[in-house]
DNA sequence: ACCCAGGGTAACT
DNA sequence: AGTTACCATGGG
């Protein structure tokens, strides 16, 4: 198989977008990152001016990672848009975050075992889910899809160690296989079904049901308020968030929470 | 030993 | 409607 190369968008960076707390399966490998999505393992490296795609073929690229990394969105328009002092620092110092668009079911399930845990934490017990239940491809495994889990007890996934949030994914991969919670309604609908839907799984409240909405199903203005995003309001927009956000409220967000993140480090 | 972590639930006022 | 203890686990 051969390589896939592209112009570098500009506006990305690996690190920044495989490793700000949105994805939790990408691991760095010398210059480059592998992980596993939508059932493929991929190795990606980026240079000055490229992306090169390792053992990709152009269908892949179009079919999987030219969406996965929204490449078609130009965030150099939407940021550059962004008019208002802490945003501006924000995306001037991290500029090169991009929100991945990764599958619906993985980021809800993500989402439920990040709830008061910390992000090491979180990707070990990720990882583990997947090695226990997903299956193995060349490379690594992929995310185990919520009819494979939805037949599981809380006991049999005691190995990954998720602790109170073992039920959560049990229930949560109920209503998804039984459409309970309805993915493809979800897609279509604009975010406020979206935000109804996704609160019927226990261990779903507001915040793991924007975190789906903008990761797993690209809905831009989801916002979701972590203790970061808390602290970065009360701190720097006690009187509301500033309005030329609207509509990427998802994409402000991010940039926020990276650099308000960053500031105690 | 204590505190916190990309929260949510249930049981209280 | 708004607080608060508790939830498993692991690292600092």
């Amino acid at each position: 198989m051969g390589d896939y190369r592209i112009k570098k968008p500009d506006v990305f960076s690996l690190p920044l977008c495989l490793d700000c707390g949105q994805a939790f399966r990408w691991e760095k490998r010398e210059n480059a990152f592998c992980g596993v999505a939508f059932g493929k393992f991929l190795k990606i490296e980026e240079t000055d001016s490229e992306l090169i795609f390792y053992g990709t073929e152009k269908e892949d690229f179009d079919k999987i990672w030219k969406p996965y990394f929204d490449l078609d969105v130009n965030y150099s328009e939407i940021i550059g848009a962004y008019d208002e002092e802490n945003l501006v620092k924000a995306v001037t110092e991290y500029r090169g975050i991009r929100i991945l668009r990764q599958e619906p079911w993985e980021a809800l399930c993500s989402f439920i075992i990040s709830q008061n845990n910390n992000i090491p934490r979180i990707k070990g017990i990720i990882s583990r889910l997947c090695e226990n239940f997903g299956d193995a491809v060349d490379g690594g495994f992929t995310f185990p899809d919520a009819e494979r889990l939805a037949d599981l007890t809380p006991d049999d996934l005691a190995p990954l160690r998720a602790g109170f949030r073992a039920k959560y994914i049990i229930d949560a991969a109920q209503k998804v296989a039984e459409q309970t919670v309805n993915f493809k309604k979800i897609d279509e609908n604009p975010i406020e079904f979206g935000r109804e839907e996704l609160i019927k799984v226990k261990g779903v409240g507001a915040k793991v049901a924007e975190c789906t909405l903008l990761y797993g199903f690209h809905k831009l203005s989801a916002f979701p308020i972590d203790v970061w995003v808390k602290r970065i309001i009360a701190e720097m927009y006690p009187n509301g968030l500033p309005a030329c956000i609207k509509g990427t409220e998802g994409i402000a967000q991010q940039y926020l929470f990276h650099y308000r993140r960053n500031l105690d480090k």
